[in-house]
DNA sequence: ACCTGAACACCGTTCAAGT
DNA sequence: ACCTGAACACCGTTCAAGT
């Protein structure tokens, strides 16, 4: 990984893919220009030579990921498709350690390089039949859709001893009084570790597969249904 | 606001409220300890004998916010409940500026003090006739969903001149090629500062009211489909 | 064009010491 | 118990200078 002094030249992907690696290891919390820097040989200094700051590489970053994103064969139903597309993000996600935290909030700002995301979005709206007058707020249900449940899955936990984490859990567990909440502790067994707020994992080392799954089912069968509605209102 | 020396002594309430003006003000991303000692008369150092360190009290912060989602009305249908829960979620959020960064990475971490929004979420589940075997990814769809439009429309856009932004993707949507994405073409123009991607300000400068309803009548929707679909198939 | 090098104004956090 | 104060090991970023 590490580049050799004097013999390649700096780049933006060189310094990408090291931030990448840099990330993975550990976590965007800590990353740094510095950090970075230092694994490439060269100057912290250099580096503002290629991005006019963090952020921007950030930005780059975020973008760099989301490249793989947007299923390119056109021959799909546009359920399949958007599938497809919810799929693709979540691996993308799930490749790069620790990114997820990144993409939520900074998708949204620079992922515009790429049209064909958007324009597939609303293709397939389209051929949902989705009624022109409504395809923006239904765009915007897509791409928040697409976003919600990765996020969260792959998102930052405390990184202190995960046995603290899982210890703390457990003990405010056992804490809950079944008179008061019945319905919560009847499950509370099944959902230790399988679900949000009451996990000590996160997606990298326990991912929610089936979980995710019923989302993406529950949001396509929602937007059908929706659609139909639409259609039938005018 | 600020702490009148030598009368008021410290306390978490204290500092968690300097700390979310402070967020509030200036942003997530330049938030420090020594920012929220200064306001409130101290020295950095003190702030540590209260929380142990910065995620900690930033985990407490994600609290403070949260602790108005759960509606406590009872007397709601299962699909009102939910639906109020999602507003309330936004709501919280939309009250407290710069702040959405924070919930949706790390609500999952540190909400669970309070049962009762695990409690209400699985009531309403059973209420709506979800399968018990089928709760727990039913109840991780919920959790996503509700964070998932609010953390993309309150997120992080880039703060530099917003203006400067806006000419970005103005320049850029002039690049598109309406022979290679008509559908993207057409509805471009509306879509401007109005969708995700094509934003130059984020939800506490132009709020997505109309988007956020469908996003909420989506997933209820899909909801209530895909249990119907689970009982038919068990 | 591309990188070096020093410098500035910040951080979070630890630790010992005060009251 | 609660706060002061100094110190340490970091940051991002600017700017002038080198090649």
């Amino acid at each position: 990984m590490k580049r050799k002094a004097n013999t390649t030249p700096l780049s933006k992907e060189i310094i990408i893919e090291e931030a990448l690696n840099l990330i993975a290891e550990k976590g965007v919390d800590t990353f740094s220009i510095r950090d970075v820097a230092k694994r490439l040989d060269t100057y912290p200094t250099a580096i503002y030579w290629y991005f006019k700051n963090k952020n921007t590489l950030l930005g780059e970053i975020a973008n760099k990921v989301m490249s793989s994103v947007t299923p390119n064969c056109s021959n799909l139903d546009w359920h399949d498709w958007l599938t497809l597309l919810f799929q693709n993000y979540r691996d993308a996600v799930k490749h790069h350690p620790h990114i997820a935290d990144l993409i939520g909030g900074r998708l949204l700002a620079n992922a515009y390089q790429d049209p064909r995301l958007l324009d597939g979005v609303i293709t397939a709206l389209l051929e949902a039949n989705c009624p022109p007058s409504h395809i923006v707020p239904m765009y915007n249900t897509v791409i928040a859709s697409m976003c919600g449940f990765v996020t969260m899955e792959f998102g930052h936990l405390p990184k202190e001893n995960a046995g603290e984490w899982e210890a703390k859990l457990r003990e405010g567990a056992e804490k809950i009084e079944s008179c008061e909440y019945p319905n919560l502790v009847r499950f509370l067994p099944q959902m230790m570790n399988t679900s949000f707020i009451l996990r000590w994992q996160n997606g990298y080392d326990s991912p929610m597969d089936e979980s995710f799954n019923r989302y993406v089912d529950v949001f396509i069968e929602g937007l059908k249904r929706q659609i139909n509605e639409l259609n039938k209102t005018p």
